[in-house]
DNA sequence: GACGTCAGCCATACACTGTATGGCTGCTGC
DNA sequence: GCAGCAGCCATACAGTGTATGGCTGACGTC
């Protein structure tokens, strides 16, 4: 809040900011799951009335779709060095580092449809990466969508426990203790596994 | 009161099953998707009160677990001949059929924790082919884990839209004309495309 | 037959949701 | 000083899931 001054003085001045609304929601998303976010629950930790939110934010969708791009912003993937293989492996990576930091906020996205924008980065990365992998340009989009689309997968079945229950289904584990929670082994090596054969799909669609 | 209808005979007997229930319900979410089905509706639909249904389903959720779990049943993948690359072609081919026939209800399910439940056939059948196809029994699960969790992905994002929009993103679009919707032979190639990476995925983790 | 028990159904009610409508206040440009 | 307006709030409406409790009629047991 201290931003558009503090003091809040008289009035005039805008307590309520389209950023703050955003980033008081994600922190309740955060905590409590987007379930849990109400436009009621939202206005009461900001101090405020609900119907002032509407003067910031259209309607839910929107509120949903601005704390999505808010974190969307705080991707950042760095794709330089290495080989294309490397490359995607560090973008899978970040952005499953994102999906962490934020997993109710990303399984909520994941599932809805407009989660991926032309612009953010998540589809230049991707596209980006294809491209200097040697996909022809007229493949690109195709393949990147697939591509999205199945991590997406990946990421939302991790997030929601799918995955997890699932590797864990056959006693058949491979003999170690059941602790499979802390630091998540098991989980980094589905990952490593899913991106593979991400990679493998790729290699087989280079021409040649 | 007066009601309930004509004769219907006394009374004890049962006018509404969980299966009715489940059915109507499946028919509402097909026509307008599951965010349009509520008790109330359902009950409408029924001729009955909303209250009437608790008596069958202990809550909404368990509504939606059974009407899952009644188009799951429909699932009936024919595995037999052909390779286990032909029999996992197949497999997901059946699964993607389902999905279209009841795109509302698998689009919220695919991004619900609990879709696949340990017994039924899309595991069963799905860890059937890993085994067959040569993958180490104390694998199956997590392999298959993660190759359900990519394929979720694919059909979520076929089912909401998300593939083909990002898919037809770039206007590097193959010469042809925009008519990419009809008979959806885009959407095909996206789909064999998915599958063979998947294919390529187990195939480079195939001991030997 | 009389009995308690109970399954099935319904009416009412509660807490909660998103948001339409309209009114108040005080800053701004003229 | 004044009109306009941005920001905020109070009230209200339609809709949600479901807890609670009451009715009715069939059934197993004496």
């Amino acid at each position: 809040m201290a931003t558009t001054g503090q003091a809040s003085s008289g009035r005039g001045d805008a307590r309520l900011t389209e950023k703050g609304i955003y980033t008081a929601a994600l922190r309740l998303v955060d905590a409590d799951g987007v379930g849990a976010l109400s436009m009621r629950k939202l206005a009461a930790v900001l101090g405020v009335n609900p119907m002032s939110l509407y003067h910031h934010v259209p309607n839910k969708a929107a509120l949903l779709r601005g704390v999505k791009n808010l974190v969307a912003a705080q991707f950042q993937p760095q794709v330089d060095g290495g080989t294309w293989q490397e490359q995607l492996h560090r973008f899978a990576e970040d952005f499953r580092a994102l999906a962490h930091r934020h997993p109710n906020l990303i399984v909520h996205s994941l599932a809805s449809p407009d989660f991926i924008e032309p612009e953010d980065p998540f589809w230049t990365g991707l596209t980006g990466i294809l491209t200097s992998a040697g996909v022809p340009t007229t493949e690109v989009a195709a393949v990147g969508a697939v591509l999205a689309s199945l991590f997406s997968g990946f990421l939302l079945a991790e997030g929601n426990g799918t995955l997890g229950r699932l590797a864990a289904l056959q006693p058949t584990t491979t003999a170690g203790p059941a602790t499979a929670s802390s630091a998540d082994p098991a989980g980094d090596r589905s990952f490593t596994f899913a991106v593979q054969t991400l990679i493998a799909g790729i290699e087989a669609h280079l021409p040649r």
